[in-house]
DNA sequence: TGCCACCTAGCTAGCGCCCGTTAGGTCTGA
DNA sequence: TCAGACCTAACGGGCGCTAGCTAGGTGGCA
């Protein structure tokens, strides 16, 4: 072709590129059901071009699976850390969940509706990780009963409930929608804290945690 | 063949049958990996025979989809016709959701992770019994609130987030574990009263509620 | 400075396989 | 005898992936 040479200014980095296009066409059409073909005529390449950057479908898969279940590990931890209260941390938790989805809405959607699609061994590491998350969110809400700042009606349930509905969001947020990524997050922390039987928090608390995960999901690598 | 002539006692609702292998399949691999072949093995009927009974593959899933929100908001309006107190009744909503998904967890599921591989015709009669049912939530709770009993933090996404998380069980509830279908019914309508700050109910309310919704899912026709 | 080995980022061509679906035949019980 | 419940055989096409090539840089060293 010779005409390509610095089609795209970000033509270093094709393989996030690869990853851009694969999490929309994977959300929108199902992993199944999208080809390598349309993968690389999206992105203008030949489709054995594709396996430069990845040794196979399935990887491409994967590495977006990952990364997100990852940086919402991370983000937890890192937002938990920095708080005092029981419900600050509850809340912490709520806002990081809520705040990845709706800035990542189709690579988070992925990891829950495409890891049947994973190898056996990719499935196991990824399980690994969600099973850390779960415990992370798990740990607060009995700390949070053991010291009578929580009602807790069952801990598990509780806790799948609010991984459940949090995740939820990526499926419907629209950045131009009625509310931003802060006022969906408030009404999610105070519908956990009621789950919980916990005081409310005041909405600057939670805008400040809304901040805090938002420069802390920016500026990670990915 | 000739010696499977009798095989199944059930030989008559092959439909049936099919209906019932290919929601296990298609739960477990997906809709877009399980092929025809596969599904036609499990029954031990040639792939062929299948369009005897189905015109085509897209078919078998819009009808177990179908039948699955159909049978929702049945059940949603016989078991909220019957109760008085606002608790009841949005009670009885999610005591419908939770057992209907424990029950046919397999059909459930499809109905939120398989949509986008019906073709739009079929999408667009779906996502009106899915509106349908949406709006059946939405006035349990805006009548709630009108009159007091529940405080809404914000009415659809409430809404939203006791659908999602109570579709969740479906994905999770073993038949074998912990919990009857009844304790996490309980559990669940507990989490819901919280998250609109209302009472909560006794707990044989909640158990009448539970076996009526079994049995109007157990006698229905599919 | 000039040359050459090597690397990056693609490309063409096609293999082997499996897909959904169909046309048309056959057996069996009422 | 005839219709319902299957079957055999195969078509046309799309799938993931690979072997092997190449144009244009990049770095080391004579």
């Amino acid at each position: 072709m010779g005409v390509n040479q610095q089609s795209d200014a970000t033509n270093l980095d094709r393989r996030k590129q690869i990853r851009r296009l694969a999490a929309e066409m994977f959300f929108e059409r199902g992993y199944e059901a999208t080809t390598m073909r349309e993968l690389a005529a999206a992105i203008d390449i030949k489709t054995a071009s594709l396996y430069y950057f990845f040794p196979n479908k399935e990887q491409i898969l994967f590495d977006l699976i990952e990364s997100v279940v990852k940086q919402l590990v991370l983000g937890a931890r890192h937002l938990v850390d920095n708080e005092r209260t029981h419900e600050q941390r509850l809340a912490s938790l709520v806002v990081n969940h809520v705040v990845l989805h709706a800035m990542r809405p189709k690579e988070s959607t992925l990891g829950d509706s495409e890891l049947r699609s994973l190898t056996k061994k990719h499935l196991r590491a990824n399980v690994r990780h969600r099973d850390e998350y779960e415990r992370l969110v798990v740990d607060v809400l009995e700390a949070g009963g053991r010291d009578g700042a929580f009602s807790l009606i069952d801990t598990k349930l509780t806790a799948y409930a609010i991984i459940a509905h949090s995740s939820h969001v990526g499926t419907w947020y629209r950045p131009d929608g009625r509310m931003s990524v802060g006022d969906v997050a408030e009404v999610y922390v105070d519908l956990a804290l009621r789950m919980v039987d916990a005081e409310s928090l005041p909405s600057d608390d939670v805008q400040r945690l809304v901040a805090n995960a938002e420069s802390f999901h920016a500026t990670q690598p990915t």
